[in-house]
DNA sequence: ATGTGATCATGT
DNA sequence: ACATGATCACAT
């Protein structure tokens, strides 16, 4: 099994995402060695890591850039036929204590989504997964509106979890940007500020980006 | 437990 | 049909 070495240009990097466009998922990887599994399951992240390893993503699990050096976040996106997102996009988890001094500028999330590569991917699940094809790659930055959104959202998110009401924080929340769960599973726990201000525990969150917003940054890359 | 990669599956 | 809340695998 060969293992692409990580590009150095933001070129080489579209370049071989062009290259992989019209490929299934069962071609990638039968080159890279890898088995397809019947579905996806027990390997919710399969897509993600056969795409990163063609791309050469430095990543591994670390709290970093896929392609630190570029400044680049890759995202596979599963879509169906009329290219419409079917599922919401993962951006990362959510800080939930020792959050005082924390800006929109310094977020995280705001560091991710700073520049993005989107690889579409068929999804619907009556496409055996190794027949799901690969889409057309989009580099993407957000516009002013999209940022605002953005920040909009995350400010209102964090202001709830500074003022200790993250129990009253659902999905439901935000425009574009919403807080979920995000942990093995419902007992998962963690630090959070309490409603007197001190500490309790709580279901560790994640923030993901709603489908209308990931289907019009898709949308706009057909203008 | 935290963070990466995400999709599943149930209720509405 | 759809989004919310729950869940899966793996590395650290």
């Amino acid at each position: 099994m060969t293992i692409p070495s990580s590009p150095k240009t933001i070129d080489e990097l579209m370049n071989r995402a062009y290259d992989m466009a019209g490929l299934t998922l069962g071609q990638l990887a039968h080159s890279h060695g890898f088995t397809t599994p019947e579905n996806l399951k027990r390997d919710k992240g399969w897509v993600g890591q056969l795409i990163e390893h063609e791309l050469g993503a430095l990543a591994g699990s670390r709290p970093e850039p896929d392609f630190l050096h570029l400044g680049i976040e890759l995202k596979t996106i599963p879509v169906d036929s009329k290219g419409k997102p079917i599922e919401t996009t993962y951006v990362t988890v959510a800080p939930l204590i020792d959050i005082q001094g924390l800006t929109w500028e310094t977020s995280v999330v705001s560091h991710k989504l700073q520049t993005v590569l989107w690889v579409p991917i068929q999804g619907d699940r009556d496409i055996p997964v190794s027949q799901r094809q690969i889409g057309t790659p989009i580099l993407w930055s957000p516009n002013e509106t999209e940022l605002a959104l953005l920040k909009q959202d995350w400010e209102e998110i964090m202001e709830f979890i500074a003022l200790g009401q993250i129990k009253q924080l659902t999905a439901r929340h935000g425009e574009v940007l919403q807080l979920r769960p995000k942990g093995a599973n419902s007992r998962s726990v963690t630090q959070s500020i309490g409603p007197n201000g001190s500490t309790m525990m709580t279901n560790p969150r994640g923030f993901y980006l709603k489908i209308p917003f990931t289907q019009s940054i898709l949308s706009r890359a057909f203008d």
